[in-house]
DNA sequence: TTGTACGCGTTATCAG
DNA sequence: CTGATAACGCGTACAA
């Protein structure tokens, strides 16, 4: 069943039938409504290949996420979807999947889709400038950074101020009293948002002239490198076991944050009193959590917003466009309240 | 760039071309090097519109899912996602969004993607038989439970045995003492999923001599039917307001549960001592929660797995397949343990 | 083993 | 306002 059976079945051309199905204003209304009529009843099915192919344009926009059970990215498509869908353009959302190539993939939806744009969720793309030209429409990095722009291309990205914002909770954790403060990081081989935060750590405790001991530092595995709970009970399990005394743990992620606060727990130490515990990222759980869970709130309304912002200018400009960097907000809540140490 | 670009700069046939990256057996070895390596060096990406409307048939499933920032959901996917891949299938996800017709654009992703078959995650599909005759490949309802199979169709579900989970939960609170039992329940518009757990709420409620009080049932909004932390912690506090004196609470989602528990405290309640809390699904979070919080665990890989073992029977022997229900596990946890009333 | 030609279902262009 | 007809990019039967 296609346009032609419908052309047919209605007497008309099919160019007819297709103006009644994409609202062309060249269309007699009661040719229109007459068409529009017999499709109803019919169980015609418009195929959105042919229609792909054909058009030149479509008003889409696809984002392309990494770890889509996370729920700090789940809220940030939630927000994407709606600004996008509120400039009346389709909204696509692709998971990349481990193992294959994503700018290959990414390349292809454009293709596929005529996609005026696109939109990176996670992941990052530090050393993959020639593979990144293959995007020929402008995309945004939203939530890591870009360092560069290919050459040619149209590209930015928006993130949030990880190494600040992380330098910043862990100076406090310092300024209220903690010497001896342990971190859940990312895997050694993240160059970016977890290599931030790890900077800023760093920074905090030189600033405070407290010297970096390997033995507070936990990594995520290489194997799986989630920020989730499970990864940040395992890894403070790991650091436990180490017997290296410390006051205050900054996790990377609420996540985390939420699995190694267990895993204290089941060692016997209470939350704030024996071990001060932060995270990061600002998930509405933290704050239901008990106790409150003081993190670094990033701001995933804005970020999503300015990614939608930034990826319309340059797709009406054609100008490259500067990334922007958003600042977190420190939320103190009473898993680091301590009154001494 | 297209395939004949690449034919023309090889001095090939398209159909030679086509053949090397298809993987086609009648071709010459050196040639396909010759043609995979002017691709690999050129910027030549495949069109999938063109290829899907040539192919026939894609080895393709795509799940429709709706709210999916759900961690339950979320994780359903995950699995989902996992053994069609398993199963050497190409994997697509389709977020449903408000307002648009589900059914209809699921009949075009059949139609685009050459689909062979389709799971729906979450929505309900009670009065929809007419409209469920759209969609012609095989498809199974995951989570929710399929009251008829549309004529001349093939269809299936898999959901969790929801009126007995639920009875099973207040009984439990009924037996550890509990006569004063609320409930957080669906919207009054649910009819499958939320209804069922209020039936089960009922029936325990009855085989406990306990008489059903309106003031203990608080509906969720119909505007916003997430069952999310946010809308456990809202109902709650309209709860509190009632003053109707319960001594637990049964909030059909964990989520809400979590939601549920903040307001209490911040009422001043103590959980367990003072009210029990007992939500619904099994999330992992409900397990890190202080207290950990008393669930019905959902079975949620057997869900998953079970869904895509029915969809290939069908999709193998064209035939329908009856729906499966599966038995949600009690995991009795701090949040409802109390030594005495 | 290779190339030519056709058609998948649409939309866009043009002449009526 | 309407209807032929030519693409869109690719896979494939068929001929070579």
């Amino acid at each position: 069943m296609t346009i032609k059976d419908i052309a047919k079945k209605c007497g008309v051309g099919i160019s007819t039938v297709s103006r009644a199905l994409n609202d062309h204003p060249d269309i007699n209304p009661e040719t229109k409504e007459r068409i529009l009529k017999t499709v109803a009843e019919s169980d015609f099915v418009p195929n959105n290949s042919a229609r792909n192919l054909k058009r030149t344009d479509a008003q889409a926009i696809a984002v392309m996420v990494k770890e889509i059970d996370d729920p700090f990215f789940a809220t940030m498509m939630q927000v994407l979807e709606r600004e996008i869908r509120k400039r009346h353009y389709a909204f696509f959302i692709r998971h990349m999947t481990r193992g294959r190539d994503e700018l290959e993939e990414a390349a292809e939806l454009i293709a596929e889709k005529r996609l005026r744009g696109l939109i990176f969720l996670g992941g990052s793309f530090e050393n993959k400038m020639d593979r990144l030209k293959k995007i020929k429409v402008p995309f945004v990095v939203c939530t890591a950074s870009l360092t560069a722009v290919p050459e040619g291309r149209l590209a930015s990205w928006v993130a949030t101020d990880d190494y600040h914002a992380s330098r910043e909770i862990v100076n406090y954790l310092c300024e209220t009293g903690n010497r001896n403060i342990a971190i859940l990081a990312s895997d050694k081989n993240d160059s970016n948002v977890g290599y931030l935060r790890m900077k800023g750590y760093e920074k905090a405790l030189a600033e405070h002239q407290i010297p970096l001991r390997d033995e507070l530092i936990c990594y995520l595995d290489e194997t799986d490198t989630a920020y989730s709970m499970e990864n940040g009970y395992r890894m403070m399990q790991k650091l436990l076991k180490r017997k290296c005394g410390f006051t205050a743990v900054f996790a990377i992620s609420d996540l985390m944050a939420v699995g190694a606060i267990r895993a204290l727990r089941e060692a016997g130490k209470r939350i704030p009193q024996d071990v001060a515990v932060a995270g990061f990222d600002g998930l509405a759980f933290a704050e239901y959590f008990e106790p409150p869970i003081t993190t670094m709130v990033q701001p995933v309304e804005e970020i999503a917003k300015e990614s939608v912002v930034i990826l319309f200018q340059m797709i009406e400009t054609q100008k490259s466009c500067e990334g922007r960097i958003l600042p977190a907000k420190l939320v103190v809540r009473k898993s680091t309240e301590r009154g001494h140490i």
